[in-house]
DNA sequence: AAGTTTGTTAAAAATATATTTAACGTTTTT
DNA sequence: AAAAACGTTAAATATATTTTTAACAAACTT
């Protein structure tokens, strides 16, 4: 093998080591333990991996792949394929930067609606209750009042991160922000 | 001060306490610390606090109400206010959530697009040099195209967050998805 | 059936993050 | 000018998270 192939080859290492960095940079901040970022910017530009090849790739341990590529399943960032012959396990990364988006933004909008509206109703469910105390003083009835009316304000907001998921789970966004607009 | 009087002010106080849990946790989820996240929740329902203020209601240590709060300045959850008479500094919490979603998310994204459209290209430019190589083997040029492909098919995902985060700022991805929809 | 291979679980070690205590520098009050 | 109030920085402590090593269980091979 000639040196200039060589040199060839370690461009293109050098290529994806660049994005494989950013994309780590970013999951990493989206949440995920360095070790499952690395792992699917690595995987990124792979067709497929075992447990195996992603620990010699990335010289970490087994368990720690084995953890990393089953949250990175739980996100839907890597699925399992089947692969016959082998008795390995083999996953592959999902490489299409709008389906990650989707699942990830939509399960954590969803989450944030639901958890927090179920709050928001409870909290307006007791101030009803003093508001509608008759021994209730006027000033606790206006202080009841006021913290009601900041909740109900707010839902405009969880209806609003509601009607967002649901465009982008049916892919009605795109009829407004098209994917192909250049630059 | 009646019993039943009582009894209000403390089912107003756990009103408030349940959401501010959840927009606690949520916040928590959005990568603050716990005491910035609780920090900012406590704020939800106050006019303004000074830095004395949160350390009495949250029970922490002054220094860590300092940190919080200028992490919660960073990210235009919380501004200062100037308040005549006092020496004291007074902060108060953004209260419109759309406000702070824009803010959250753009930021997040437009850092996301810089850093990785940035590799992206640069690494493009590296695989250009590969496949214009004469010396390079048709093996090594075809690997290169390939991830020069894909690296291209990704940046439509750039360009849509960068369209998504306009629309946002702009607010004309309200007339998309108007804000007050009803349930 | 004994011995491998594969993947996971549990405990331990390593690392990173969050919070507090103590010290400091400014500004203001007396 | 000395003392007090306010906010921040730096070091130390506490806590949580991440990763590894070691032990295990299940499936397969011989």
């Amino acid at each position: 093998m000639s040196e200039s192939t060589d040199r060839s080859k370690i461009k293109i290492e050098e290529a994806k080591d660049k994005v494989i960095g950013a994309i780590a940079e970013t999951m990493d901040l989206y949440g995920l333990t360095p070790s499952a970022a690395n792992l699917y910017a690595t995987m990124y530009f792979k067709d497929q991996m075992t447990l195996d090849e992603m620990r010699t790739e990335l010289e970490m341990s087994k368990p720690s792949m084995s953890t990393s590529v089953r949250k990175l399943q739980e996100i839907e960032m890597v699925k399992k394929t089947f692969t016959r012959g082998s008795r390995k396990h083999t996953y592959v990364a999902e490489k299409n930067f709008f389906r990650s988006f989707m699942v990830f933004y939509c399960h954590m909008w969803e989450r944030e609606v639901k958890m927090n509206l179920e709050a928001t109703e409870e909290a307006q469910e007791d101030l009803i209750d003093v508001i509608k105390d008759p021994t209730s003083t006027p000033e606790i009835v206006a202080e009841a009042k006021k913290y009601y009316d900041q909740l109900e304000e707010s839902k405009t907001y969880y209806h609003w991160l509601t009607d967002l998921v649901a465009s982008i789970r049916s892919g009605k966004i795109f009829e407004f922000l098209p994917k192909d607009q250049q630059d």
